[in-house]
DNA sequence: TCTATGACTCCGG
DNA sequence: CCCGGAGCCATAG
C-alpha cells in the first residue's frame, strides 16, 4: 500500500468519522464532497476496508435510498440495522424510514 | 499491463 | 421507487 491508497481511504474515513450521531449519508455525497462524485463505488469498496480503523461508523452510510446495502458486511445478519435503531434511526426491511429527515450531507452540513 | 470486481448512481421505460 | 442496462473508477490479482 502506498501513499496515495491510504490517502484516498484517509479521505474516506475522515468524512465517514464526521457523520453526527443519529444521521446518515449516502456513498454518493461522501465520494462528492471528496471531489470524485463519480467514485461512489470506491467509497463503498473503502468502507468495506473500514473494520481495520477503529472509529469508523459504517452504519451510518448507506446507499442513495437509505438500504442497509452493506448490512451483510457486518458481524451477524442484522448488527447494522440495530446500530442504526440504536440511534433512534427506524429501519424496515434493510431500509432507513424517514431517510430525507436523517440525510446528512457533508458538502452542504461540513 | 490488463482484467475482474463492487457497501454505487444515473437514465430510460 | 420497480426494473434493466450502461457508466465510472480505484483496488486486487
Amino acid at each position: 500500500m502506498k501513499k496515495e491508497t491510504l490517502n484516498f481511504f484517509e479521505k474516506v474515513y475522515d468524512v465517514a468519522r464526521q457523520i453526527p450521531y443519529g444521521r446518515v449519508t449516502n456513498y454518493g455525497a461522501i465520494a462528492k464532497y471528496l471531489g470524485a462524485a463519480r467514485s461512489s463505488r470506491m467509497v463503498g469498496y473503502a468502507m468495506n476496508a473500514s473494520h481495520l480503523k477503529p472509529d469508523i461508523p459504517a452504519h451510518r452510510v448507506v446507499n442513495r435510498i437509505g438500504l442497509l446495502t452493506g448490512k451483510h458486511h457486518f458481524e451477524g445478519t442484522n448488527l447494522m440495522q440495530q446500530l442504526l435503531e440504536s440511534e433512534g434511526i427506524k429501519v424496515i426491511d434493510n431500509k432507513i424510514q424517514d431517510f430525507d429527515t436523517h440525510y446528512w450531507d457533508p458538502s452542504k452540513e461540513l
